[in-house]
DNA sequence: GCAAATTAATGATTTATTCAAG
DNA sequence: CTTGAATAAATCATTAATTTGC
């Protein structure tokens, strides 16, 4: 079983913002000016790596805590609505024209669209309504998450017995997805790989074991096993 | 290195982000010509959302389950032209003076950069060496990640009374069952789980943990072995 | 000493989770 | 409640360190 798992990999993906992860920062004002008093420290830690590294403005980089997104327990807003970049509308509101296409895609298969991929929907996209890049991405992002969601959910409302929802093993290779996604294939999912693991049924752990590196694994915890001084 | 023979090939991950349909398409045929019953399914769809959508060119999207890029099997090496780029630079390997840089605002309390910063950095660091915005995105991402990871770890070790109920008694050093539910539920901090038991494969990270953890991982560990089916 | 074997570190990618607008 | 947006966690994959057998 081992070696059916040796799928090389796969083809690298493209972040699809070319220079423009989404705004990380919400609520953030700039704070291009502001010079921290860390900026000492960080200027003498510079410096002790490389002199050349020196020219390097670290105070146009500088930027307060609270800019953290998530951690800022208090005013998010009121820091100013930021550049307000949309007037009025914050966040993408798809038009149905939009959603059309964008079901209908995925109804076709697409998952997780590459850069150029996402750049040609949305330029097909941009004629029905304003919109961005990062929108399409986070849209495939968000349905696939969802349908996910819902697929788990409702199948554990059906099969309250499914305690232990096995991880097929081996038999599984021939029956998986009469109608589902291929996507099952891709992870190990994480609560599963707990439960076994806590369970100590070891059939995960094998199987990741000859999965990734067979023999050698075994080995190792043979050793180890013999080599054991509790 | 692991297994030589895993390594099948190495696309030009480098090029990729800018416009790079060609390492994309590795493996994969565009099938532009192809009109699959899926899609029209999907132009009905469209058809029935909107008249004007129908100008959509759905099949310069549409892409074959097998491109799917974690499932794929590829065999191959490069597509030919592509690359040409990077001689072998298969990903960002950052010189010292980045580090220093990136670490250096890490201190000074950066953690999540936005995309303006982003940019600011890399045309900062792309004095020094070859690098992207991702780049610098990730890095961020995964110090932090990184960082937080350790720092549970180590809590974990130092003060096992803060989280960590009661140990197990005893007497079920050996006797761990996979029927032991409760136990599993004991545990919160999967992922921490997880990363100690997959050390498990390293009989040096298993020194360290066994020495900080003891017992705990212990029976864990003894129990996996008599449960093992090899 | 050195080259192969192995481990540790970390870059890159995807999934899960969370927040909040409407 | 739905869902766009964003972050955190998990995972995969490659490279650098390090160890090991000659």
């Amino acid at each position: 079983m081992g070696i059916q798992a040796m799928k090389v990999h796969q083809l690298p993906r493209g972040l699809i913002w070319d220079h423009d992860p989404p705004s990380l920062s919400l609520g953030c004002k700039r704070f291009r000016s502001l010079a921290p008093k860390l900026s000492n420290a960080a200027a003498d830690t510079l410096s002790s790596t490389t002199a050349a590294a020196s020219s390097f403005d670290l105070k146009s980089f500088i930027k307060p805590n609270q800019c953290s997104p998530r951690n800022v327990e208090v005013h998010k807003k009121e820091s100013s609505q930021v550049e307000a970049a949309q007037p009025g509308g914050t966040r993408w509101n798809p038009t149905q024209e939009q959603i059309g296409i964008l079901e209908m895609l995925y109804r076709s298969a697409m998952r997780t669209p590459n850069a150029q991929q996402i750049e040609q929907i949305t330029a097909q996209l941009g004629k029905y309504g304003k919109i961005e890049g990062k929108n399409v991405f986070y849209w495939f992002q968000n349905h696939k998450a969802r349908e996910r969601q819902k697929q788990k959910r409702t199948s554990l409302g059906l099969s309250p017995s499914t305690r232990t929802p096995p991880p097929p093993p081996a038999s599984s290779l021939f029956l998986s997805s009469p109608n589902k996604e291929e996507e099952n294939n891709r992870y190990k999912r994480k609560c599963v790989f707990d439960e076994e693991i806590f369970s100590f049924s070891s059939s995960i752990l094998t199987f990741k074991l000859n999965k990734k590196n067979g023999p050698r694994f075994t080995k190792t915890i043979f050793s180890l096993l013999f080599g054991l001084k509790w």
